[in-house]
DNA sequence: AGATGTGACTGGTCCGACCAGTGGACTAGG
DNA sequence: CCTAGTCCACTGGTCGGACCAGTCACATCT
């Protein structure tokens, strides 16, 4: 007799293509260590007939890896496609999807920053060598200088300021998502920074903040260099909030 | 005479494949908002002749977004392939990718998930009423319960009380980032977690830190929430963590 | 009205073809 | 002998057409 004791669980399957197939007897490989950056993969028609599948598939297979960052097809190139060695590529553009597509608020991307950028300087503060203090200070300096130029020129020096922080965090996904963020406030309110009259002025007290920043940096403050680093962003964008929305971001400032 | 006086600088460039330009036409469609969730494009067959491109372009194309989570086709569909909503498919598949190169190291991401956490529940401290503080202690009584079920439902209760905690935060692109971060950590040391022996007494401690966190929202008291969050997280995963990359973890606890 | 069947679509896959490039081998020149 | 040039096999990129299995809307039949 067929029991039924325990009914059978079935789960709804979604029909597998040919093509992902493919993509994952790839990657599946390159997990397992069998493919290694730099090796090449054989030829679209070699590929054809090793899976069995028509060259269609087989090219749409490769687009997929190609769009992740896995493969690089030149054509002409008698090796084949190659394969890449790992880049934070295609993680920032999905991030930047996201920023860009979660209907997000700017005073949400705002907080965001001031969260990341805080904790990056607070990192800073505490595992930063002599080397790398100099390094900021410098930025500094270009700083200062930019702002006789131009206000592209000073915002190019505030993005190596805040680079030379990341890197002396140690925290590549902090910088990512960093430099991810500032992209996204950037297009978002570009147009009205581009109008502001009294930008030298701005530009003064964005200087005089980082400086402040890296004082308590240098004297090892991880806290205070946090909060003065929330505080300058905040100052710097919490015109273009309105002012329900700033409730959150002043949460961040106080202590 | 063809003067020389500024020497004009060239930059490399790249051929652009056909299905690329038809990638970003439809990414910036859906950029300006003229395409949006739950919309569909038009047939493969209507775009071959949109685009004035063979239908193997369209679909190459169709497969990048359909791996980038834009777009999802589906046989005999008469509407043709769907804009999906976002999902963090995509951007936990980078990252994880990432994360098993060793491109991003386990201390990293828990540093990632400290600052994180921490902000929200800062956050969560200064912006929460009085329902939303109580559906947080109820969690915190279902994680009480899950203890002396399964490991697993200890960890969905958990989940439960971030959520609700990131919910309260009111911030969607914090609580996205700590999911999927959270999702890759797990991945990374599920294997190692479903070893421990004393994990009965794990789960003790953690909903001990849970409650303080809890009673430091109620006091209103951010920083010390934050904090304590910190410490969480650090006490829960910095076994996983080897020594040398623990200072950076530190680093984020210490005031 | 409800069940049924039909047909015009859909996407998935395959095939064969052509083109513009690339790079290595081979040859003609020094 | 070595170099410079040519040549050609082969690469990927694109095209057009074909077939299949599946889906859905509509007209048909009971």
């Amino acid at each position: 007799m067929a029991g039924r004791v325990q009914p059978v669980r079935f789960e709804p399957v979604q029909p597998v293509r040919a093509y992902q197939r493919i993509v994952e007897q790839i990657e599946d490989a390159l997990a397992r260590g069998e493919l290694t950056p730099g090796q090449r993969l054989p030829s679209e028609r070699e590929l054809v007939t090793q899976f069995a599948v028509s060259r269609s598939t087989v090219r749409e297979a490769l687009r997929v890896l190609e769009s992740n960052g896995v493969v690089r097809s030149r054509p002409g190139d008698p090796n084949g496609p190659e394969i890449l060695p790992f880049s934070q590529g295609p993680l920032r553009k999905q991030m930047t999807r996201l920023a860009r597509v979660d209907e997000l608020t700017l005073a949400e991307l705002i907080a965001f920053r001031m969260i990341m950028d805080g904790a990056a300087i607070q990192l800073a503060s505490r595992l930063r060598t002599d080397e790398q203090l100099a390094e900021m200070e410098q930025t500094l300096v270009a700083m200062r200088e930019a702002i006789d130029i131009d206000f592209a020129a000073f915002s190019e020096a505030d993005v190596a300021f805040h680079e030379a922080v990341a890197r002396v965090s140690r925290n590549s996904l902090i910088q990512t998502c960093n430099e991810v963020v500032r992209g996204v406030v950037l297009s978002l309110i570009s147009d009205k920074i581009a109008h502001a009259t009294n930008s030298r002025a701005l530009m003064l007290a964005s200087l005089e903040h980082h400086t402040e920043v890296v004082e308590a940096i240098r004297a090892g403050d991880g806290h205070a260099a946090a909060r003065l680093a929330r505080q300058n962003l905040y100052d710097y964008y919490a015109t273009y909030v309105p002012e329900p929305a700033r409730d959150p971001l002043r949460a961040l400032i106080d202590d």
